[in-house]
DNA sequence: ATGCCCTATGATATAGGA
C-alpha cells in the first residue's frame, strides 16, 4: 500500500497536476493539505473519475485538507474536536492503517500570535494522538525542520520560523510522547534531501529547501515499510507547488 | 538538468505562506 503526503498549494490551481500525478503514480492514498477551497469549491466530480473517493474538510481561503483513497475510509474525523475554525486535520481508517493527514501552523513569526498557536497546536496534537492505536500513520506538512540537516543553511535558517528552538522542541515532544518514527529520516540519514522549496530565486534549481512535510508512523508501521522517498519530479515543470509529495509504501 | 514568488479575494493592493 502505497500513502503520499502532498500540499497542493491550491487544489484549484494545480487540479490538472493533480489528476495526472493520481493517473502516473497511482498512490492508494493522498493526503492533501492547502486545498484552499470549500467543500462545495472541491472538485469531487475529476477526482472520482480518476478512480479516487475524496474526504474533505474545506475552508475558504485558507488551509484545508482531504484523504483520496482508492480503498473506502471509514471513521472519518475533522480537527482534534476543540472548536478549532481552520481546518487542519482530517482522518480516517484505509486498509487497516488509521491515517491523520495535517497541516501544522506555519506560525508566521516568533513572538506573534501565530506562534503561540503553533506551539499550543502542538501540544494538543501531541495529546489527541496519544489516545489512538496502531498501526497509526501521521503525515502532513507539519511547518518544522526537525533537524539542522533538514535546512539547505542552518546558519541562515538558525532560530527562524519552521526551525526555531521551541517549535523543534514542540515537534519532538509529540514523536517522543507518542513513539513514532520519523519514517523518510529513518531510511535517508543523509542531509540535503528537502519538501520544500522557496519560489522565488531559483532555490528548487539550487536545491535550497527545507525537509518540513513528514510521514510519522507506529513502531508496526516501521517494520512494514518498504520504501519512503520524496517525488521531486512534482516539483518541476510549469506552475508546481512549493512542496513536493512525500510517499511511503508498506507490504 | 529542474528555471528565476504564488494564491485567493466584494481585489487593481493586501494577507498569508515558509
Amino acid at each position: 500500500m502505497k500513502i503520499v503526503t502532498w500540499n497542493i498549494n491550491s487544489i484549484r490551481a494545480r487540479l490538472e497536476r493533480l489528476i495526472d500525478y493520481l493517473k502516473t503514480r497511482s498512490p492508494d492514498v493522498l493526503c492533501l493539505q492547502e486545498l484552499k477551497c470549500t467543500d462545495e469549491q472541491f472538485p469531487r466530480t475529476e477526482i472520482e473519475a480518476a478512480g479516487y473517493r475524496a474526504e474533505v474538510f474545506g475552508q475558504k481561503t485558507y488551509n484545508g485538507v482531504a484523504i483520496l483513497s482508492k480503498l473506502p475510509v471509514t471513521d472519518v474525523v475533522r480537527n482534534m474536536g476543540d472548536g478549532d475554525e481552520q481546518s487542519r486535520i482530517i482522518a480516517g481508517t484505509v486498509g487497516g492503517i488509521r491515517v491523520v493527514g495535517l497541516y501544522a501552523p506555519n506560525g508566521q513569526a516568533l513572538g506573534t500570535p501565530a506562534f503561540e498557536y503553533k506551539l499550543e497546536w502542538y501540544a494538543k496534537l501531541s495529546r489527541w494522538l496519544h489516545s489512538m492505536k496502531g498501526p497509526l500513520l501521521v503525515c502532513g506538512d507539519f511547518n518544522v525542520a526537525p533537524e539542522d540537516i533538514d535546512t539547505w543553511d542552518p546558519v541562515l535558517w538558525q532560530g527562524q520560523t519552521l526551525c526555531s528552538p521551541k517549535e523543534r522542541e514542540a515537534f519532538a515532544a509529540m514523536v517522543k510522547a507518542n513513539s513514532f518514527t520519523d519514517l523518510f529520516r529513518a531510511r535517508h540519514p543523509e542531509g540535503g534531501r528537502f519538501s520544500w522549496w522557496d519560489y522565488r530565486a531559483g532555490a528548487f534549481h539550487k536545491n535550497q529547501g527545507l525537509r518540513i512535510d513528514h510521514i510519522l508512523v507506529s513502531a508496526d508501521l516501521v517494520s512494514r515499510c518498504t520504501d519512503v522517498d520524496v517525488d521531486r519530479e512534482a516539483r518541476k515543470g510549469t506552475q508546481p507547488s512549493d512542496h513536493a509529495p512525500v510517499w511511503a509504501e508498506f507490504s
